[in-house]
DNA sequence: TATTTAATTAATCGTATGATTAAATTTATC
DNA sequence: GATAAATTTAATCATACGATTAATTAAATA
């Protein structure tokens, strides 16, 4: 019947995979990112992974547990990725290549963006010190690097100051993503095929061009 | 002692304003800006407020019926002003202009950010019908009539698809203002007094020479 | 085979939640 | 002065919440 999870208790054969893990983190990852930490409660999470409520205390020993470690594996890979962007040699198109990446990344996750805003958002987010320390401080560092390299080489303004180009720039990747549900009802945009690609497109030269000397 | 609030029962006296209604409005305000519809309590609004829990009952209906005015009281004036400023004239500084009250309003107004994005994110907004009916759309909609001018009038590309240049100006004025706190401990900003100023001479460089023809 | 270890379940704990009510208090109206 | 209307309070309701426990099951280990 359940192919992905034993409905039997007991110890579970050797080799086999922590399955009911894995269905708490995604139904965590989904849950927490449409409706946020506050709405969804455990019971809520344990229902939609098909799973005993009490397996969310065994396995992260706590509602914060779930969520911190549903954050981490969800965005530890694409911490991964952006770091060998931007370990890459000197490059004349670095800068596109890491908001491409980044934005289709995004577009490619969905339940990324809305995470990432409420943990950004005001005071509200439940593990902000955490995860700013994690992720986006990490992350604005690199960009800020890359910026200031590209202010050297001459392809972006200098006169700009580099943490505010950086602010622009997940500003316009970020925001687009969290806001798609609206944006069709408030602009009627029928959620085309391509709908992603004219985005990137579209918002990718806004920024190089805004950005453009 | 206080000033602002009777602490005896009984009918008040006639002329006098509904005080507490107005301390409840604010407490909410800046409460569900801060940490969400979700993490406040209505027990904690009316303790902010100074006031019985009762109260919020007994003016506002309900939870949601306080956050539903709170709402209103807060975005409608915003609405009005965008409506004059788009109103005016054929002005060759109109998307500046408009671009600027916005981003002016969002500064001086720190509770509109948070609120406007803890409604637009992914499906979580308490009143997301609602608000995008009353707010978003009137707004979207004379944003996109503005940008269809500007184009028109050759100050700005017309390659682009205007509603994509409308998500784009409400990204880069929104998500900044939402991100302050940790766009501080990323970058390592100080609140400097003229940190709001900089920001918006930034952006709106950034958004009137990202749509340039 | 006997014992230990891992996983799962059902039941329950104390607390916080949104909501409601009846009573009390004060002013307005007749 | 008597009655009605408006506001505030304290107490309470049923429910939902996060968390914990003891018992049960099955595989691993000895």
């Amino acid at each position: 019947m359940n192919t992905t999870s034993r409905k039997q208790p007991g110890r579970p054969p050797s080799g086999s995979e922590q399955a009911v893990r894995q269905q708490l983190l995604a139904a965590a990852r989904s849950l927490f990112a449409q409706q946020g930490y506050d709405a969804i409660s455990v019971r809520k999470v344990a229902e939609a992974a098909q799973v005993n409520p009490a397996m969310i205390h065994y396995y992260f020993g706590s509602k914060e547990g779930l969520y911190e470690a549903m954050l981490a594996d969800t965005f530890a890979p694409l911490m991964e990725r952006l770091s060998m962007v931007l370990a890459s040699d000197d490059n004349p198109d670095a800068l596109r290549n890491f908001f491409k990446l980044y934005m289709q990344t995004l577009g490619a996750n969905p339940w990324m963006p809305p995470l990432i805003l409420r943990e950004v958002v005001a005071e509200g987010g439940r593990l902000r010190g955490w995860f700013i320390q994690q992720f986006a401080s990490k992350g604005g560092g690199m960009l800020t690097k890359l910026i200031e390299r590209e202010q050297a080489a001459g392809r972006i303004r200098s006169d700009a100051d580099a943490s505010l180009t950086a602010l622009s720039m997940v500003s316009l990747a970020v925001f687009p993503f969290v806001a798609m549900p609206v944006t069709r009802e408030v602009f009627g945009m029928r959620v085309k095929t391509d709908y992603l690609d004219r985005l990137i497109a579209h918002t990718e030269r806004v920024f190089l061009q805004g950005v453009a000397p």
